[in-house]
DNA sequence: TCCGCTATGTTGACAGCAGCAACTTGCGTT
DNA sequence: AACGCAAGTTGCTGCTGTCAACATAGCGGA
């Protein structure tokens, strides 16, 4: 009995999502076949593919998992006060790319090829799109362009400093990319227009 | 005569990293193989691996000269007064991500595994250092660190948000590229982390 | 001058991968 | 009960990275 392997898997497509984002984290890009996951699934080599056209298309959905969670996550650091809501979003932008940095890379690698991929960039942009409106919010209508711009390369770069490992240890002075984030985020919100909001994340 | 195939090649390993990176701009990771290095440069299958003890140090060779060449246009791009530097200095860094997009990428990718190619992680650390240091002397010694990461995040974040392609055209504002990089590193120079004290910019 | 060493390149082989084709299974419909 | 389609399987092809054995050339010492 056990039914362990029903002929049809019923959860397939989702898990070779998961199951994919494993494999990224553990074998990094190069190491993530169709194969290995499909095996790591306990199906053929072949399976994946009634799923997904091409090794491309799973990446694809992938990424767009991940914007999806993304958004999520900023929505739940979502703050009663928008200055602190701003600062809330920045910490979970850099935290989702600090817990889940093969995903986050693989969004923003480039390699995905958003134009094949239109579900994808639809997701892609609706999230980036809100990311913007909400910092818009913040920093008002006057100049709202580049100062959204601003804090947004400000929070995208960091997270990717931090995740690459690349900040010199005299920049670091001791302290947890956490702490990092955490102060680094704090300073541009009091110098980047805006005065108030007195240390708002506490 | 005409010499067209002397058994030694005598240049093979700049060439490898050069049509490497022509490769790389044209097919992407994924389309990037040695073999097709190797086709272009009308050598064997296997010559790239007397130089290159596997695709992966080619790539860190690639990123290397990337990070070499990123130091070589951030020194031309010096200035006389510190203010202008710096903000030379950024432009440089984004101009370079957006001339050069794919070794840009390669180059923060996490791909490579520096831990694995120390003359990479070696020229990376150097290379990045001594963009930290330049920043670090137009800001001051006094929570020079935060200042340094805060400007660093934002040149970096920008040069990735613009290369790609993820600015709504809301935030665009119908500036080209180099325009929006201006204006927004000239927001931060202003802006950003000058402790509130003075504001050097005239 | 000649000999042989080493760096450089070549041919051949193997295993793993993406993707195509043809076959199988079994669920949902009628 | 019969059937059709979605989901899964086996088998194949061509490409890739990498290993091993062999070939060539230019160089330094005898």
């Amino acid at each position: 009995m056990t039914t362990s392997r029903p002929y049809h898997h019923g959860d397939l497509r989702r898990q070779l999502v998961s199951v994919g984002e494993e494999v990224l984290a553990e074998r990094g890009m190069a190491g993530l076949s169709l194969r290995e996951v499909a095996r790591r699934l306990g199906v053929s080599h072949n399976a994946p593919f009634k799923h997904f056209a091409s090794r491309e298309a799973l990446l694809a959905a992938m990424a767009e998992q991940g914007f999806a969670d993304l958004v999520a996550r900023q929505a739940a650091a979502e703050a009663d006060e928008p200055e602190a809501g701003i600062l809330a979003r920045g910490l979970a932008y850099v935290t989702f790319a600090l817990e889940r940095p093969a995903i986050f890379r693989l969004m923003f690698s480039g390699e995905v090829g958003a134009e094949r991929h239109p579900d994808l960039a639809a997701r892609a942009s609706v999230s980036l799109s809100e990311i913007a409106t909400r910092i818009g919010e913040v920093f008002g209508p006057e100049n709202a362009e580049d100062a959204t711009l601003s804090a947004w390369s400000f929070v995208h770069g960091l997270a990717h400093l931090l995740l690459d490992g690349q900040i010199p240890p005299v920049l670091r002075a001791g302290r947890s990319d956490q702490e990092l984030a955490r102060a680094v985020l704090g300073a541009m919100a009091h110098g980047l227009g805006y005065g108030g909001a007195e240390d708002p994340v506490a």
